[in-house]
DNA sequence: CTTAATTATATTGTCGACAATAATCTTTAT
DNA sequence: ATAAAGATTATTGTCGACAATATAATTAAG
């Protein structure tokens, strides 16, 4: 399990259940990435109306999971590696404003909250070195909370509410469980510090080299995964 | 009338024209800022069932025009100083990337194609100086083409489709008729320079100090008119 | 046999009605 | 008179059916 996504409120209707379940599915490529959504199936499979089940859809339609076309239908988002490319861009665009707003707004008992989360992750990074499922979450968590600290709705609702759910989504697929732990974790101090700093600029600096760096990193990735696919074959 | 954002697509469903409608009505202050929608009213004034009026409204809140709260209802999202100085921290963030990525991605053609515009614009400007609304066609027009160089869907998307109708919005709102044409008018000289030259360090440099200038000018109209609201009453 | 046109089928868009929730008003008790 | 509880009204959420459009299958012509 993904910790949950701090802009999303508790699901009261059932439209947001049906639509947490397919996100959730989307995600974890239970629902195939490319697939063409048909509304009668799916209304059989979760037991609902079309019309409840359109209103899920323009929800995933809002965060970029599908895409619609007009009397034609939906269609899941195709993972491509330009695509996981422009959303990197765009990550480094966000994100490195909302660090730079971070190191402006934030609370002193944000920044120490942060530091302490830190720490924490610093100590099981000892203990379970290797497994990157934890680093996963780690890693989630403090672009979450340094978003959250930019203090800006805006930011936070592009970022957390809408590019989020494509980034877990690739790196579900695309099977990129965060190896680069330790690394991201000194990062992840400089950060803090230039925040704690209140370096707006620096921080923003960081934060931009920190989400390049991810990006060369799974570009390589994909690189070998090409190669040995080919060597298979 | 303002020019189309390029990545609206021909209205083709009814719910679409009643989007383009109430989106007309909503950024020019006909359907009042922070207001209260009425499913019920509104189906009976546009003469359609509330489905499609909902459908509508689900495009509005994906262009952060509505906002929409279960079991409650929907409102217009109201116009304050935080929201607007919000919205530009975020384009100059997005749109600074958008110029980064132009310089290395747009085609010869397309910067030639730009640098002509500006030519007209210059013309244009000299002709009808001190009319604003000429220059705010050609600004939108100058910031629409940076961004569709960028040949980067996530962004084209995230600026032209969702946050311009807000920026329109505001200027409207608040009376904002891009007084500062001259300057904005030479701004856009170098930045197509930068472009031109391939030099996207530059280009992004430029670009945020362009929207960060403008956002500037505008706290200074709002402090005016502050002011002058003060010593009238 | 291939291509174009036409029919048939399935899917999406739209509608009106009912159910569930929230807001308002009335009544009652302190 | 005020506050709390209950009843009433209105609004939103959900449903199933029909209309309009697109996809497919079939037929006809070259």
């Amino acid at each position: 399990m993904y910790l949950a996504n701090p802009t999303q409120q508790t699901a009261v209707t059932t439209a947001d259940k049906v639509f947490e379940q397919m996100q959730h599915a989307i995600v974890e490529g239970d629902i195939r990435s490319g697939s063409k959504i048909s509304e009668p199936e799916l209304a059989k499979r979760y037991q609902i109306s079309r019309s409840t089940l359109r209103e899920a859809l323009n929800r995933l339609e809002k965060c970029h999971l599908i895409e619609r076309k007009a009397n034609v239908g939906s269609r899941v988002v195709d993972c491509t590696i330009e695509g996981l490319l422009e959303l990197y861009v765009t990550r480094e665009a966000l994100e490195g404003m909302a660090c730079r707003q971070a190191a402006l707004n934030m609370s002193d008992e944000e920044i120490s909250h942060m530091q302490a989360m830190l720490k924490t992750h610093g100590q099981t990074q000892d203990l379970k070195d290797g497994i990157g499922y934890y680093q996963e979450e780690g890693d989630l968590d403090f672009h979450y909370k340094v978003i959250l600290g930019s203090h800006n709705k805006q930011l936070i609702d592009l970022i957390c509410g809408q590019l989020y759910h494509l980034v877990r989504m690739y790196r579900c697929q695309f099977g990129m469980n965060s190896p680069r732990a330790s690394r991201a974790f000194n990062e992840h101090s400089q950060i803090i510090q230039a925040i704690a700093d209140r370096d707006g600029e620096l921080a923003e600096m960081l934060m931009r080299r920190h989400i390049a760096a991810s990006r060369k990193n799974i570009e390589n990735k994909i690189a070998q995964q090409i190669l040995s696919e080919q060597t298979l074959s």
